[in-house]
RNA sequence: GGCGCCGUAGCUCAAUUGGUUAGAGCACUGGACUGUCGAUCCAGAGGUUGCGGGUUCGAUUCCCGUCGGCGUCGCCA
């Protein structure tokens, strides 16, 4: 070992002892006749004092040669800093290490990315991406990726409590024909053929099940070939759960259980089990959105009703067409929206593809004002007042849309303004269930039914007729886990009977041989002898996203793609010597 | 693929309606200094204003295209 101790261990109770440490010049100061260095490693800075007399005049003479980013090796003593001179901003600010000898490790560039940079002094992203080992340097990012060590192990340690068998599934498999775009690896065996990397371990756990592995987990790398997102790479961490002879509400008590213990033990809150649960339909009714932040209010009110009555021609129409007039109350919203700040809502939502945006300002003396309330008779503006439940200084904003339409402008608005009113603690933690999705979206383009989850999911008993009557009202026995109106995972219980497995198929469009093609292993399987069994998948990244408190999840990730899921640093993806596009037979046309 | 924001010194930013030699802080180089902690003080060096084209007497500034980064819609079973 070069050292004795880290930069984070050393404090007053070993004061007189001489230590070694290793670490980077995260900082220096020359005062000619000595030179005072603050030693950085993950653990943290302790200042180290080339002096004399503890330091010979050729040390002080080769540490004026240091410059930030240097690895050195001290020995020294370790001293009490003189009266009045300890620094409370550091956790090692009352000592300091006296050198009495040093060995200069490795010199350094100048760092384009520097490691003690912080806040706005912070260099672009694609220069911290370019140069990713110097920014993962910087102590705030170190603190995300242990922190995102110490969730992993605690999800390993719970479900190994909990019986359950971490089973390794393959990276290369075969493209499926629904979900997100397939990352494809060409067969050199096979040529023409492509393995595809998995969206996700779905139908391998299913077949852990029929195999009688009643209790699976894994922590699996996931590949979807889609735009990224804030929130979203195209390879991502899934804590993947399976179990058999359970039902949707013991898979739901299993993550309850899991999301209890990593609050207490990661952000120390208590939080109450079981988590709260609502329906897809209810989210939708009440926040336009299936992964509702329910850490404030500001709920949908749905006026189609009342709106036809006024003049106002833009409501009229749209209820007539059959869409739906709902808005927002934002509370004392008049003292943040200005006439001025409302136009910037006006173009925040044309920018999300509304015409335009209808609202009220509610006065002093309670009357609703603004341009539209001269096509609304003073009964009708009363009759909305008792629906929106105004105060003098709320705002009232609509949407007037289709069902989905008044839901994405409106879900859209609550979110951006409820950021803006700083209308929750940044420190808030939001754990819930949205519950019972539907099983199918219908396809306007192609006028087809798709699966909304996967095409292994259950519907709930009671909709099993419904299957065939009336799908679009079928509902799935389906769990999404919501943390602070993010989706932080998803599960289902899964179609274990292959009566329903084919109903289902045939709903989607999916013929007997297409189905056999693509997962016919699966349909055999399902014949010998299938468990009920039901599971879910955590987002892991978005975890320790909404853990520790950031808004973007490539700080999340020790090597995250680029928007344009390129790699800055090792600058993949490249490409290839013809001679290994040969060994593929695969022919560019570009 | 659509829409929006951004790109100026190694880094973070500035530069008046389009106007002389594109500035500042940090970093870097040289010097001074025995207790600093974002040390301080003096001096210096450092620029293809992402790239290409256009308008203009004159473009960092206006226009078009392109590349890259970010956000968002589509997309993400």
């Amino acid at each position: 070992m070069l050292r004795t101790h880290t930069c984070g261990d050393l404090s007053e109770a070993n004061i007189g002892e001489s230590v070694t440490l290793c670490g980077w010049v995260d900082s220096y100061r020359d005062h000619g006749g000595g030179l005072f260095v603050d030693l950085r490693d993950r653990y943290g800075l302790t200042q180290v004092v080339f002096n004399p007399p503890d330091t010979s005049e050729e040390l002080i003479e080769l540490s004026k040669t240091l410059r930030t980013e240097y690895v050195i090796q001290v020995t020294g003593n370790v001293a009490a800093r003189p009266e009045g001179m300890a620094n409370k901003k550091m956790s090692t600010g009352a000592i300091e290490l006296r050198c009495t000898d040093f060995k200069l490790l490795n010199k350094s560039k100048t760092p384009p990315v520097s490691p003690s940079a912080t806040g706005k002094d912070l260099p672009g992203e694609d220069l911290r991406l370019k140069h990713r080992y110097l920014d993962l340097r910087r102590p705030e990012v170190q603190r995300t990726l242990l922190l995102r060590d110490r969730l992993i192990k605690g999800m390993r340690d719970y479900f190994a409590d909990h019986n359950f068998a971490d089973i390794e599934t393959p990276v290369l498999g075969r493209s499926t024909p629904e979900g997100a775009r397939d990352y494809l690896v060409p067969s050199r065996v096979h040529h023409g053929t492509f393995y595809a990397l998995p969206q996700s371990p779905q139908l391998y756990k299913q077949i852990l099940m029929i195999a009688g592995y009643d209790r699976y987990v894994q922590l699996a790398r996931c590949f979807r070939d889609e735009d990224l997102r804030a929130d979203r790479q195209p390879e991502f961490t899934q804590l993947d759960v399976e179990m058999s002879f359970v039902d949707g509400d013991d898979v739901i008590g299993v993550i309850d259980g899991l999301v209890a213990k990593l609050a207490k033990e990661h952000l120390g809150i208590d939080v109450p089990t079981p988590l709260p649960r609502m329906t897809y339909d209810e989210a939708m009714e009440r926040f336009g959105h299936d992964a509702p932040d329910l850490r404030f209010g500001m709920e949908l009110i749905d006026c189609s009703d009342l709106a036809p009555k006024s003049d106002f021609g833009v409501f009229k129409s749209v209820v007539e067409a059959g869409g739906h007039i709902r808005a927002i109350n934002v509370k004392n919203g008049t003292k943040q929206y200005s006439r001025r700040g409302i136009d910037g809502l006006t173009e925040f939502v044309q920018g999300l593809g509304a015409k335009g945006l209808a609202w009220f300002r509610v006065e002093e003396d309670g009357k609703l004002g603004g341009a539209i309330a001269k096509f609304f008779s003073e009964e009708l503006l009363e009759e909305f007042k008792e629906r929106l439940g105004t105060e003098p200084g709320d705002l009232i904003l609509f949407s007037a849309d289709k069902f989905a339409g008044t839901c994405r402008i409106l879900h859209a608005l609550r979110t951006k303004i409820a950021k803006e009113m700083q209308l929750y603690e940044p420190d808030t933690m939001n754990f819930s269930w949205v519950v019972e999705f539907p099983m199918f979206d219908y396809d306007e383009d192609t006028k087809s039914w798709t699966a909304m989850h996967h095409p292994f999911t259950a519907p709930l008993e009671e909709h099993l007729e419904l299957l065939k009557t009336d799908p679009g009202k079928c509902r799935a026995q389906a769990y999404d886990l919501v943390i602070n109106g993010s989706e932080a995972g998803g599960g289902t219980v899964r179609i274990h009977d292959s009566e329903v497995q084919s109903q289902v198929f045939e709903l989607l469009g999916i013929d007997e041989q297409t189905a056999s093609e693509r997962f016919g292993f699966l349909l055999d399987a399902l014949q010998y002898g299938a468990p009920p069994h039901a599971g879910i998948a955590l987002g892991v990244d978005r975890w320790v996203m909404l853990f520790a408190k950031l808004d973007n999840i490539r700080d999340c990730i020790a090597f995250p793609k680029t928007q344009k899921a390129g790699d800055l640093m090792t600058d993949a993806p490249g490409t290839v010597d013809a001679k290994q596009l040969k060994e593929l037979a695969i022919k560019l046309d570009m």
